[in-house]
DNA sequence: CTGTTAGCGCGTTCAA
DNA sequence: TTGAACGCGCTAACAG
């Protein structure tokens, strides 16, 4: 039994309110080519029988679904939560709504493509992914589709269509030069890498780039392992850091977690943050801000992000509609070096 | 232009492999009655055409959609997004994924209600929504869709068709039993109300039964006004709450946001947590783990939320499909108090 | 094992 | 201002 209950249909009320089903659409869109006396008819109908429009049959014929799937690593990290609900927030006030279908890729990049190949059967007006970092096939999927496609939160090198964000590598630098600006030499960096990653990793890079071009010595980088990094990575990574180097002073981490732990962990072991070593971190969660000592860390505004793919998202479609696809954009969201305690001498 | 593009269908995949369109979906589907030459014929030809299928004419035929709203306040707070996060996980790795179309109320009844109307047009094969408070409407709404409807979170008094959560009076009473046992008799309470909530508050009565039941002198109330309750108004209702009554030992607050704000208040001020006043949250949120003193909070896992409402969700749709709808069912998920620094005497 | 037919519910198109 | 006919892409049901 597959169709377990019949729903009325606006053949059902066009019967009720004695009229055709042509003049029920018409109606409930709110056409203005419809008497007052026939609409009110129509209404009445409507709310007798409990109908509920079917957008699966205009789906089907009109190829609007109003559909966006919006994939990201993971919900339980506030920087991706942040993102999805702003981009909630202006799906949500446009005139024509578009709906979230939510992926989680699990910071896989297969998974991702899974999610990519399912989510296209439905037709989707547009596909909103995180990261930048696909496989070739869910980059193929994206581009044959022929629709707007926009990657947030790291900046790719090369776009697949729109993207907005930022560059890992830049902040990264940013915040090693201010710890050096600080009067911090001897500068770490944990973090991790993914396996599959043919590109290079961003923001290790931008701490690679940053050791070079402000002199340091030396450069020294604890990893661990495949994303994502958390808590208890920088509680493990840290006592490595200081038995693999231990004239360290400062160190940036990959996420404001890893900081977190490795503060924690230095609390455990009577090091004091940020006189034996200062402690950085990246996405200014909540946790960096109520911490003691406060971390420094790199803000980037989640909400903001997400405020500014949907309306692009939303700008696309109308475009693509209408015939005259949107050139693609690529835009910066500025960051913010927050400098707190961990790293104050 | 409402048609920006023709994708290949499956009639041009059946006209490449020489078949009928029949036998590309019986070969799609993985149906066995199909030979194996025939299928590879089959398959060759979807890859050469990139074809997609397309899931809205299945929708509209079969009345399956494979969709399930996921109603939740905001996603701007780790209990909710855990549950989301929860739920995506299961409904991932079932045989039939359901999708997931995301649903923001920012904790009004009123969008809910409209997200509601709304996501029903798409013919969803059940809905889950959190908090257990509706209007009249949407109840009615929810009724009348006959599907399998789970309400998450807080229980209701009387649950629509499924729940999965805890009861918040009894949460907020042990906690209360709690810090009676542990010395504390002044105890205060810090949390909000919706203007337009009929139903009582079940944080606030649970408070208010648990000073009557342990025969406490006094019940105070700090309300902030309509939710989310935050980090300032917790600032704020801690001053107003040592103005009001000096006399206070403690205080519950319906979150460990707020908790948090008092905590960091009575900072600024010079009052000591717990000396002067014990301090105590709900939800267990990172913060509550991190924060100094560490709060003590009611834990609930949002993760076991989610992934057992989503396991619910996925029988009740087989059962529905199948043309036996499981009976009501009302699940409690266990809580625990985490008893920290803010609150030891 | 494979093909044919019909229809899901709506909106587009054209006619009245 | 209203209505009739058609088709969107797929699969259930049945036939071969």
């Amino acid at each position: 039994m597959k169709r377990p209950k019949h729903n009325p249909t606006m053949a059902d009320v066009a019967r009720l309110a004695g009229t055709s089903t042509m003049t029920v659409s018409r109606a409930l869109k709110g056409s203005d080519a419809v008497t007052m006396e026939t609409r009110s008819r129509v209404m009445r109908a409507v709310d007798e029988l409990g109908y509920i429009l079917d957008l699966s049959a205009p789906a089907l014929s009109s190829r609007r679904t109003g559909v966006v799937p919006v994939l990201i690593p993971s919900l339980n990290n506030s920087n991706f939560s942040e993102i999805v609900q702003g981009i909630f927030e202006v799906f949500h006030g446009e005139a024509e709504p578009q709906q979230i279908l939510l992926g989680c890729t699990g910071y896989s990049r297969h998974q991702e493509e899974t999610l990519v190949q399912t989510l296209l059967q439905r037709r989707p007006e547009g596909m909103i992914v995180t990261g930048g970092l696909h496989t070739p096939r869910a980059r193929q999927l994206l581009l044959r589709a022929e629709i707007p496609v926009l990657e947030l939160w790291e900046l790719p090198e090369n776009p697949i269509d729109h993207a907005i964000g930022f560059s890992g590598s830049t902040v990264i630098q940013d915040m090693v030069a201010r710890l050096r600006s600080r009067g911090y030499r001897n500068i770490a960096y944990i973090g991790g890498h993914s396996t599959d990653d043919t590109r290079k990793n961003e923001r290790l890079a931008g701490y690679q780039q940053a050791v070079e071009s402000l002199g340091l010595e030396r450069a020294h980088v604890i990893s661990m392992g495949h994303p994502p990094i958390t808590v208890n990575h920088g509680c493990q990574a840290v006592v490595r850091l200081l038995e693999e180097w231990p004239a360290v002073e400062a160190v940036v981490c990959v996420s404001d977690l890893p900081a977190f732990g490795a503060i924690m962990e230095c609390h455990r072991r009577g090091w004091k943050v940020p006189e034996r070593l200062a402690v950085a971190g990246f996405g200014d969660f909540e946790i960096a801000r109520s911490c003691w000592p406060a971390i420094t860390t790199a803000s980037i505004n989640g909400a903001e992000i997400g405020h500014r793919a949907a309306r692009l998202m939303v700008e696309a479609i109308a475009a693509r509609a209408s015939g005259a696809p949107l050139e693609r954009r690529t835009i910066t969201i500025p960051h913010a070096i927050i400098e707190r305690e961990s790293t104050r001498r």
